[in-house]
DNA sequence: TTGACATATGAAAGTTCAATCATATAAAAT
DNA sequence: ATTTTATATGATTGAACTTTCATATGTCAA
């Protein structure tokens, strides 16, 4: 049960259109807080925010560079399964 | 665009807890509502309404028998993603 | 040390979603 | 035909979630 329950939670972090959109730029590389703002055209606050939901679940890294803070996907693993997920969608 | 929200929507039909138990259950072959209710103890209604949105979203099959409704994983790619996301789950 | 820029965060507002209740539809049994 | 059993579904309520607003914290430059 709580397996079920640590499933859904995997799946539900990757459920929003904000933060997997947040995450396609990732796979991309290294990006500041602004540079995702700008790029996806979303407020720093709504950024932030989502950014701190994808760090608590060890999708995201962080680190600070003088005023800046540089996101990147966490490791391979997020990568294979956002990229999973996209090849099966494209197949329908 | 289009392709992230198709993926967002991929991830959100699985994310839910109440739907992963009932999709967890039909690994292990095909039931009717009734069984599922019984089985998860889960109102009929509840159980009812989320087979409605996996019907939608083509995760599982329909299929009547007399007064009974018959429920099954659609296909091979459903019974994947949900043993790959579990998988994942165990290795943290 | 003050001002400017970058990021984080609490609280309120807005939105989405699941469970429940009531009821409808469908099939079989009497 | 009517009752019983099984399933579906519209509407409502309540909870969870996302965005926004306001403001705090952190860093650097002047």
């Amino acid at each position: 049960m709580a397996r079920i329950d640590e499933t859904a939670k995997l799946f539900k972090i990757y459920s929003d259109v904000t933060r997997l959109r947040i995450i396609d730029l990732l796979t991309q590389g290294e990006f500041c807080v602004q540079d995702i703002c700008r790029r996806l055209s979303l407020q720093q606050s709504t950024v932030s925010h989502q950014l701190k939901l994808l760090r608590d679940e060890n999708v995201v890294t962080r680190r600070r560079d003088g005023k800046n803070v540089y996101y990147a996907l966490k490791d391979e693993h997020v990568r294979t399964i956002y990229e999973m997920a996209r090849s099966h969608v494209e197949e329908c």
